[in-house]
RNA sequence: GGGCGGUUAGCUCAGCUGGUUAGAGCGCCUGCCUUACAAGCAGGAGGUCGCAGGUUCGAGCCCUGCACUGCCCACCA
């Protein structure tokens, strides 16, 4: 059953290996291999049967993106990390399930359709609420999978069979059960408060959607005359049109300046008002004059103290944000900021202006549309956090919803990394105010309240209902309000795996994926979303039993057990990416200019923990080389089987696959390889355990580039002899850990570079691998010092050959001219095994051991060895003197701070053994090689010119 | 007003529980078209680890203060 088999491409349809071009073209290979991973379903999870034995399954939620967005390069980061893990552990045999889906987005996508509607001329209200609806559907049905294409395109391995929308049929029901239980638990309430209010969106938002910013304004000061007196009140605001909903003056009751005017009654100005003077403990009388306008309606503590004294609430202002008809004739119809100046200018005509001094405040805007935000009083739908539920006898105990995931984190069952987010998200717990759910628009789940027409009570159901459950009226209507976007998002970790169950039942998806393993997601959303998946997947899963039937624990009820909080990107002058800045990097266009793979590559190498990312393309061109460097590898590679192959050695393909190993007699360049490639596995999955993408990103570049491409592959060269006297048992011996190792590499880097590693890996197998794809292939687990005695030996050879190479250079030998050498070796040190490595790596024509070296010659030494170079040309004198003196200088001052540490009883009474111990080893070490130093330098004086 | 990061080579960044003489990539300099790769190979130069104190046998790493810089939170009109 192939879907999609319209853009079916055959990935076998690949150039055979001998034919592979010279330089790695990510554009020839990618597309294809994005589309074989997703047309052969190789990524979506069974859900296992009940019961089912094995290891718990690997499952990562995808924060859902947008269906307004477009792939920005943030998304591509935290996508490369979670596909690196989910392949990861993949590869070490998991059930692995990566859950993808997209959410409505409420406000950006009614705003997004609503600007449509502008240029068209049109209007929502002019299409009315179903229309607009049926049109924002239409919308994102054309527009709203841009995401996901682009996730196809770079390699995400989620489960696409399990793609979810936000707004799908089944999560519109499960998001209504919710509501309606949290009702019934007497957890949402509805309510006249003093709200965020954007009057461009025209709609309450939550307190996170509002950014503050500080701006320069003035704080003005305003006499209210007292009643029956010539004195005269002076408040400071920063709002002055707000004075006309003032419903009194409030002072601190121990502020004598004020204390005769408690309970008198000011004469509101520009009005035909009275209010009175009022004293409240919040007022601070160092700030501005010490008294304090008071506006219920449009000021949040101003609301709060107009409860505590049960005082009115006047709205001066309507949802657009312009003075209604409440503050007065001269004023109605005006905006807020009109409404200011002329406010300003009359009570200057009137002489009750006082000073206006220069103050910064920060201001509210709204998130989406960068709006100054209005408090307005409003009524409006809440949940109550920090309320335990009335209906929960059989929990007794239960704590409320930001207890509960205040505690989740407190005691270790959800787990953060970086572990300091755990203070920030607790914090913020602590602090938590109710969570204001109702927005008044028209995209997203409509409240499924309805509102009598007369009794005026209302009913929350289930089902929509045909009259009232308070009075049996039929006179009802529902809610126009839809829910914040977030509460909807907040209960997918239970939504996307069939909740709600019946009762006291739970799901097979439940019982096999919840609580899932991690979340991979941006510090950004921590409160927006994290935060509300822990509240009400806590809350909501623990209805739900354990599989085995038992009740959910805490530690049983959390949405995942890890959230690992990725960096932000920046752009390469660590600008934060905005499209107003103009400086978003477009991912899309940077993957087709250099390849996934070395996108990816780029990403996961900048994931150092803690710090902001700022963008570097550079260092994507260095890892576009670095694939291509793979790629000629893999060339040299398939060169040298076709060439055995005409030589009549024939290397099985059952050797691929299989842990490399070298036995102890084998070369100690296999031996080497197969050393450092054990060591390096260990590492890179020690790495991704610890979430560190940088690490193993610099031990599989180092490896493959520096150990496997610049020595291995060199020296293998040597053993690769397909003549007619070649040693066939060690060519093929060499060939067989030849492609074990580059198989094992290539799976090694695969959750990095996926593409890449596919296209090679099916080559390498001729077309025929073990599994349909490298990521269903097992990961390489390595082993730390598997054979420590090669990887000295060969370490030695390495600094052997490094040091001939500089002698050449200073004697100015022609880059092509092998030139005998002479080496003198301490006792115990060999090269005898590894003449012909050093002969082919430093160009040497013949080694010659000797007892001692001459004078005046150009020697380099360490503590294992001396080499010279035998050359007629004379080194440059000067420039080895100075090379030299430079060296001595160094060694110097290593042995002077080796022996002053040494020479103090402190260190040798406190330091740890295996310091000292050290220490005095690189004290002789350091002794003898400055003495040589001394020497060459010496000898080198007695020669010279001068 | 609180809280959290950052400051290491010209640039971008590593440096894991404090342990010799601090690393990588890019860039730079020198020499090489060595038939896997010039998107390459080989050799090299380049750092008083932001500043000032302190703890320690020993500090890039720990403590205190300062400077610069970025971010988050916050109901002082």
């Amino acid at each position: 059953m192939p879907p999609h088999t319209d853009n079916m491409i055959d990935p076998l349809a690949a150039p055979l290996p001998r034919e592979l071009p010279k330089a790695y073209d990510p554009a020839a290979i990618e597309e294809r291999w994005a589309a074989f991973w997703v047309n052969e379903r190789l990524f979506e999870v069974k859900t296992p049967a009940p019961g089912a034995a094995g290891p718990r399954a690997f499952t990562v939620l995808l924060p859902p993106p947008n269906v307004t967005g477009n792939l920005h390069m943030g998304h591509m980061f935290e996508h490369t990390e979670t596909d690196i893990l989910v392949r990861w552990h993949r590869m070490l045999g998991e059930t692995t399930l990566w859950l993808p889906g997209t959410d409505h987005a409420g406000i950006a996508t009614q705003m997004l359709v609503e600007r449509q509607l502008t240029t068209e001329g049109t209007s929502r209200q002019a299409l009315g609420r179903e229309a607009f609806v049926e049109r924002v559907w239409q919308w994102r049905k054309h527009y709203g999978g841009a995401i996901l294409s682009s996730m196809k395109r770079i390699g995400d391995t989620v489960d696409w069979s399990r793609e979810y929308f936000t707004m799908d049929e089944h999560l519109s029901v499960a998001v209504r059960e919710a509501f309606v239980r949290l009702y019934e638990d007497g957890l949402i309430y509805r309510g006249a408060y003093i709200v965020n209010w954007c009057p461009r969106c025209q709609t309450a938002i939550s307190d996170l959607e509002v950014a503050h910013e500080e701006q320069q304004g003035k704080l003005w000061e305003i006499r209210y005359p007292v009643v029956g007196s010539e004195e005269f009140l002076t408040v400071a605001t920063t709002r002055p049109e707000t004075m006309l909903g003032d419903v009194a003056v409030a002072v601190n009751p121990l502020d004598e300046r004020y204390t005769h005017l408690h309970g008198k009654m000011l004469k509101l100005p520009l009005t035909d008002r009275e209010i009175p003077v009022i004293v409240d403990d919040w007022v601070k009388s160092d700030f501005g004059t010490g008294a304090v306008k008071v506006t219920p309606a449009h000021d949040p503590n101003d609301f709060a103290i107009g409860q505590r004294h049960g005082l009115p609430a006047i709205s001066v202002m309507d949802e657009t944000a312009h003075m209604n008809a409440e503050a007065g004739p001269a004023y109605a119809g005006l905006d807020r900021y009109d409404a200011r100046k002329k406010v300003l200018e009359d009570l200057e005509a009137q002489g009750l202006l006082g000073a206006a001094r220069d103050h910064v405040n920060a201001i509210g805007k709204c998130d989406r549309c960068k709006t100054v935000v209005e408090p307005r009083l409003s009524t409006q739908w809440f949940v109550a956090v920090n309320k335990e539920p009335r209906s929960k006898e059989s929990m007794p105990g239960r704590m409320s919803m930001a207890g509960a995931a205040k505690k989740a984190v407190e005691d270790g069952s959800i787990r953060i990394t970086p572990d300091n987010y755990s203070k920030i998200y607790i914090d913020w717990m602590s602090n938590i105010y109710d969570w204001c759910i109702s927005r008044q628009l028209w995209w997203g789940h409509r409240i499924p309240a309805w509102h009598c027409g007369n009794c005026k009570q209302i009913t929350v159901t289930r089902q929509d209902p045909t009259h009232c459950a308070h009075c049996g009226s039929e006179k009802i209507t529902q809610e126009t309000d839809v829910l914040d976007t977030w509460f909807s998002s907040g209960l997918l970790p239970v939504t996307v795996f069939g909740w709600p169950p019946p009762p006291g039942q739970s799901t097979p998806d439940l019982d096999a994926f919840y609580p899932t393993s991690l979340l991979v997601t941006g510090f950004d959303i921590l409160f927006f979303w994290v935060a509300r998946m822990i509240m009400l997947g806590c809350y909501f899963s623990l209805d739900a039993p354990m599989p085995d039937g038992s009740p959910r624990t805490l530690r049983e009820s959390v949405p995942f057990r890890e959230v690992y909080i990725h960096a932000l990107v920046r752009d390469a002058d660590r600008q934060k990416m905005s499209k107003t800045k103009g400086n978003v990097i477009n991912p899309v266009e940077i993957v087709e200019k250099y390849g996934t793979d070395a996108v990816r590559f780029t990403l996961a190498s900048m994931a150092s923990p803690g710090t902001d990312i700022a963008f570097n393309e550079a260092r994507t061109e260095g890892y576009r080389a670095f694939a291509n460097k793979i790629w000629n590898a893999a060339r040299f590679i398939f060169m040298n089987v076709e060439r055995a192959k005409e030589a009549g050695i024939v290397v099985d393909r059952s050797i691929l696959g299989a842990a490399p190993t070298a036995a102890a007699d084998a070369p100690l360049d296999a031996r080497w390889i197969v050393a450092r490639l054990n060591s390096v596995a260990a590492e890179i999955n020690a790495a991704f355990g610890d979430y560190r993408f940088d690490e193993a990103a610099s031990l599989v570049y180092q490896f493959f580039w520096g150990d496997f491409c610049d020595w291995y592959l060199e020296i293998v060269k040597l053993r690769l002899d397909f003549g007619e006297t070649a040693d066939k048992g060690g060519t093929r011996s060499a060939l067989t850990t030849l492609l074990q190792v580059f198989e094992s590499a290539l799976r090694l880097l695969s959750p990095i570079m996926p593409f890449l590693t596919e296209e090679l890996w099916h080559a390498l197998y001729d077309g025929e691998p073990p599994a349909q794809s490298i990521a269903l292939s097992r990961y390489p687990l390595g082993a730390v010092h598997s054979d420590d005695a090669a990887e000295k030996n060969f370490s030695l050879l390495q600094e052997l050959i490094v040091s001939v190479r500089g002698l050449r250079k200073d004697l100015g030998v022609e880059e092509k001219a092998s030139v005998p050498i002479r080496v003198r070796a301490t006792a115990g040190v060999s090269f005898a095994d590894n003449l012909e490595i050093i002969q082919r790596l430093a160009r040497v024509s013949e080694v010659a051991s000797v007892q001692a070296m001459p004078e005046g010659a150009a020697i380099r030494s360490t503590p294992q060895f001396d080499v010279q170079v035998i050359y007629e040309k004379k080194v440059d004198v000067a420039a080895e003197r100075e090379r030299l003196t430079k060296e001595l200088a160094k060694l110097e001052k290593g042995l002077a701070s080796a022996e002053r540490q040494l020479g103090n009883s402190a260190f040798l009474d406190k330091a740890p053994a295996h310091v000292v111990d050290g220490l005095r080893k690189i004290e002789a070490d350091t002794r003898l090689l400055l003495e040589k130093t001394r020497k060459a330098l010496d000898d080198l004086g007695a020669e010279g010119p001068h």
